[in-house]
DNA sequence: ATGAAAGCGCTAACAC
DNA sequence: GTGTTAGCGCTTTCAT
């Protein structure tokens, strides 16, 4: 008894677990089923049209009584197309990138594609292998975030692609669509803001050398310090991330220049700067202002709350599906979005 | 002249451009080069042994001379394998999953797979569509981090995959093989070391209704409790955010039943009750202390910095793809493995 | 409006 | 050790 049972169940298993490889239904089975030939499924299925209504209706209920999902190899293999974008972004460990990543996943998928994720994290090396890899994947085009690499090494790297688009990096034209936060104007701003709050002497946190929304905010930085009557300080270069910030900002204090503000490159180097700040008995913002780039969601959360200027994420990731789309159908026609960032004044300054 | 150069520039663009896809060499054309059939260079390439070291040889150069990329449909559609791994998270914007994506990613590009990432977001019903939709994309196998359906929908939906990995949720191991992070045993540190510290009243904020591992976490609770005499509190649940846990620890508050410790479901819920304290005016660790799991980059940052149980996050990554690899390959034999959580007290006890 | 034939690039199975 | 044949499932082209 117990034996007939178990073999029983072993075979349901069997045939539950592995139903749809087994009995893959190709396109052929469907076009049995619904009395066509493979090609008027093809046709009705992809709505190349050219298919009468009741014809139409035989093949659309043939394919999902049989449960037909088409073969995306063979697919590609004809089409060469994959109907996958690939994503690349410095680290996916950084807030910041997530919810651009949500972005783009939603307006892909509304698009019926997929996105294909790599993360560069080590050296901008790694970026032009990782952008070559995605060649090999067969992406239909591909959305680079916060490119690193110099301009010839990029446009290099993306030349083979049918399409790009880059984010927080400008490019030409025919390089690349691209998708900007206005990062200099922002930047005035905040330096606006802090002057507005009665401070003057403000100190850089710049972030990683070459960084390209990095260059764009010392200049709006340093022109609208100017506008002020105010002298740019030398801006101290550190990496994007929360340490990074903690020892540029410990440089930055040690060298007892006497600054009351502290814009950074972004939350995660104003959190470090924070740290650093408590650390030496710094009150914040009494004694010293903070204000940040991105508005991950730690900024509000922390306390004091960090005033930053809001980037829009999620906007920006969904902004470059849709560019990169329109560039692989019209052949690289479109150029670009310039997305304005938001000043989010909280309790850092 | 000015046209020459303009049409000049077109061209050389054009060719640079669209070099990889124009000119797409193929296994016959490194096969030409090579003077061999497609054949062999198609077991040189993949390793398959059976050709002389001196064809071998002039094959792999051949391909580098030509920068062959082999067309990963064609393979596909041969083979039917995509060297693709379906990753399912719950949502990539809560810090605690995009570790263990990074884990999983290192280990599936290490053994030269590739990860399609989707984000549930939604519903639990949403679960199922998305696990069904890996499906079309020919994925080699699934891994699903932190599954929420009933276990009947998770086993059916996960059925039609060739193999199967749950992170933190256990599964019969001819269904899927698991990853466990050890939340029982890991609440049971919690409720010690707050027992130690001379907290008799503890509050639970249990996070998701259908959540596996917080099922687990109310065990561990329970259990030690009892061992210290001590009455477990009825737990209140709510989502795994910091609104969720704001408002759960609202609630708590308000109904004044006076309790001294507060453990969370998970760190961003933690952050909200530190919120809720914050906003009543409730001290914390003084009057409160707080317990979070995980140990999200945050909440080392926050201050007073979270105590909290660490789970491994990119070890579990990395794991579920080593067992995902090895359950393709020998049919689902391994079943899983279970990785205790780490007590990281810091401010909040 | 529909179908037939051909072939995308690769590899499993079978020669030699 | 190496080559030949065939065909994976689909869509493009051309015919009806």
């Amino acid at each position: 008894m117990c034996d007939i049972v178990t073999i029983y169940l072993q075979r349901d298993e069997h045939l539950t677990r592995h139903k749809d490889f087994e009995s893959k239904t190709t396109i052929a089975d469907v076009a049995r089923a619904a009395g066509v030939s493979p090609m008027t499924v093809s046709r009705v299925l992809n709505g190349h049209g050219g298919a009468s209504a009741e014809t139409s209706e035989r093949v659309v209920s043939a394919a999902s009584a049989l449960n037909y999902r088409p073969n995306p190899f063979a697919r590609g293999l004809r089409s060469d197309r994959s109907r996958t974008i690939g994503f690349l972004v410095p680290d996916i460990t950084n807030p910041f990138f997530p919810e651009i990543i949500r972005g783009a996943e939603d307006a892909a998928n509304a698009a019926g594609y997929n996105l294909l994720l790599s993360n560069v994290v080590e050296s901008s090396k790694r970026e032009a292998e990782l952008i070559d890899a995605f060649l090999l994947h067969r992406v239909d085009g591909i959305i680079v975030c916060s490119a690193r690499l110099p301009d010839a090494a990029l446009h290099k790297a993306l030349s083979p692609h049918r399409a790009a688009v880059l984010i927080n990096r400008e490019a030409p034209k025919d390089v690349a669509g691209t998708i900007m936060t206005d990062y200099e104007h922002g930047a005035s701003r905040a330096i606006n803001h802090l002057v507005a709050r009665g401070r003057r002497k403000i100190a850089i946190i710049a972030g990683p050398r070459n960084s390209y929304g990095g260059k764009c905010r010392l200049i709006g930085i340093g022109k609208t310090l100017a506008e002020h009557g105010l002298q740019a300080p030398e801006p101290i270069y550190c990496d994007p991330t929360v340490a990074g910030g903690r020892i540029a900002a410990e440089e930055l204090l040690a060298a007892k220049s006497g600054f009351d503000a502290l814009v950074c490159y972004n939350d995660l180097n104003a959190i470090g700067a924070m740290k650093a700040c408590r650390a030496a008995g710094i009150t914040v913002p009494q004694q010293m202002a903070l204000v940040g780039f991105d508005d991950i969601p730690i900024a509000e959360l922390m306390s004091p709350a960090l005033t930053t200027l809001r980037v829009h994420k999620r906007e920006m990731g969904e902004a470059a599906v849709r560019l990169l789309l329109s560039r692989i159908v019209t052949k690289n026609k479109q150029h670009g979005v310039v997305i304005e960032p938001e000043l989010m004044v909280r309790e850092t300054t």
